[in-house]
DNA sequence: TTGTATGCGTTATCAA
DNA sequence: TTGATAACGCATACAA
């Protein structure tokens, strides 16, 4: 691999010239940048990133924090990443995938990370991910809510969790819903903290007894029973405890496919007998199952652009004020599988 | 941020000596390394990544090369990618995300690539992504065939893509079905390739003409009609054209989804009317559609952790002898979306 | 088992 | 506009 000496020496210009003539730090002779270009072709020399990086302190590169252990992706994420990955090369920076436990690291590969910043998926309370990068001092942003005892306040984006579930709950109950069920995130997730909250002022504002049948979360990632999340539940609470519940509020589309699923075991209909509401679904997904699910579209994409943008300006790679929280647009789209409920005495 | 000169004036040992209390490469005395490692706790000194690449000349990080464009990750790539994640980390590796097109980056951005190797997913026919990894010298691994001109040959892991879709092809062909339609990835796709050469191999053994309609190509990722791939296929060619396709078989569970909305709108049945195989599907959408869907297990975790076996392999990481072709298995699940064909006269 | 000195390939500072 | 040189923080050969 050619290095900057040897391009320095054929192209009879000093070593400084050349690295100024690939950063563009500051301005070099059209003549002796021709030259210097030419020679590198020549020798097919690049800088090297690392030797730059020891200099600059600059990695151009950004850790993204995804829930670790036995995790899944799903569309939700798929989407997100998308969004990260595109705003990022934006503006030059890689993205480094990170889901390493800060326990797990074994000595001999302990060393700082290499990135400049991170981005920090679905935090949980008291999330040991955030807890480092707040002690290894690396600029970083959370999409969702920090709930960390030490740390005060940090940039992140979200959506306005308490405020959808509120929404999808009038939504419901203006179509006659009384009795519902919530199949919620995981309880660690701050997200699923948020969402109770909305569910509950929903219930409250609307005098409907919140009953403990109403509220699910998610298992946690590592369970057997992770993976269809929803069917049980469903069973369980429609069928066997025949809690006359009429609409389901779902996680994500896994879950809502889970719930049909029990639903059609049940011998019951969608959305005649129970309607489905989804919370973060794939689009695709939503639109091709059948009956359609409506869902709230919280535009992950934007979620992880914006909190690209967010770090970037953390960075100081983007100038000017900016905000310490970004809520992210989200609106219901109606489909096929919520419905009025007809009260039982009009049958 | 301490540096190693800080650890070892403040512990009383040289910097070599406390290198090699971080690294183990070679033996310190238990005083001596409890003395270092309480002076780092203390000063919260962590080796510098960034430095020790610069003379190792390792970055301890690896480039999983994702199909760039306005790309979509399916289930398939997820599963993939979790495969890819774990097993690196396994080996103390880091993933960084790649997709920026070779042609795009600015000169201001140009350098070499931080990384040590690369997996590259799904190439396509003289992909450039190869060529650029070759001309860099960059160790790299594929996913799925190699077809490049100047290529000779590469690790690669792989389903056998060939055999996959005449063993689909015999085991609709068993079940009566003899005029199918198979909706094969995009055209560029090595898999691609590969795959309609099992389809005509088994088409032929089984003395069934091929016709023009029974394959066809997912568009290209940027194009509209990329999402709903296999909705106006299934329209046109069962619909507008009365072709009497009695089986189709499909990419991916988005794919599947699309084909069966189809079905539903020219008033056919899943599997009644017409019988659906899906190649790679998410096993959760499989088993929680309705029908659930028969699937190929292609196990893409399983191709994620071999690519990178191989790969640690090629980097030296692994000793010992090593394919340059895996073969990972792949098996017929069944559900409920393929049925024996009852001929026309016997109803 | 530990210390010393050199080099990794670049950028940045200061002169010219 | 360009050149010379000192960092950047660490690993490693060699010496002790």
């Amino acid at each position: 691999m050619a290095k900057i000496d040897d391009v320095a020496r054929l192209a009879k210009v000093s070593k400084g010239t050349v690295s100024n003539v690939f950063s563009q730090k500051r301005r070099t002779s059209k003549e002796v940048t021709e030259r210097v270009l030419s020679v590198s072709r020549q020798l097919n020399y690049v800088p090297n990133h690392i030797a730059r990086s020891l200099v600059t302190k600059k990695t151009m590169a950004i850790g993204l924090t995804i829930p670790h252990g036995n995790f899944f992706f799903s569309a939700f994420h798929n989407q997100f990443i998308n969004g990260v990955i595109l705003e990022a090369s934006y503006y030059g920076y890689r993205v480094l995938l990170d889901m390493i436990p800060a326990q797990k690291v074994r000595t001999p590969f302990l060393s700082s990370y290499p990135i400049d910043g991170a981005v920090v998926m679905s935090p949980t309370t008291e999330d040991e991910r955030i807890n480092l990068m707040h002690m290894e001092n690396i600029p970083f942003v959370t999409v969702g809510r920090v709930m960390n005892e030490n740390i005060d306040s940090s940039p992140s984006v979200d959506n306005d969790n308490q405020t959808i579930i509120y929404n999808i709950c009038k939504y419901l109950i203006d179509k006659g819903h009384q009795n519902m069920m919530f199949l919620n995130a995981n309880e660690l997730m701050t997200v699923a903290i948020d969402r109770n909250e909305g569910f509950i002022r929903a219930m409250e504002d609307h005098h409907i007894q919140v009953e403990e049948h109403m509220i699910q979360h998610k298992p946690a990632i590592l369970s057997t029973e992770y993976m269809d999340y929803g069917y049980d539940e469903t069973i369980q609470i429609l069928g066997k405890l025949n809690k006359k519940v009429t609409a389901i509020i779902a996680d994500d589309d896994r879950t809502a496919f889970s719930v049909m699923n029990a639903i059609k075991d049940l011998d019951l209909r969608v959305p005649e007998d129970v309607s489905i509401f989804v919370i973060c679904g794939d689009l695709s997904m939503m639109v091709q199952s059948n009956p359609s699910l409506t869902s709230m579209d919280l535009q992950p994409s934007e979620l992880g652009a914006q909190s690209v943008r967010l770090l970037m300006h953390k960075l100081g790679v983007l100038q000017g004020d900016f905000p310490e929280k970004i809520i992210v647009e989200s609106k219901i789209v109606e489909r096929n599988s919520c419905t009025e409920l007809v009260p039982p005495h009009s049958i």
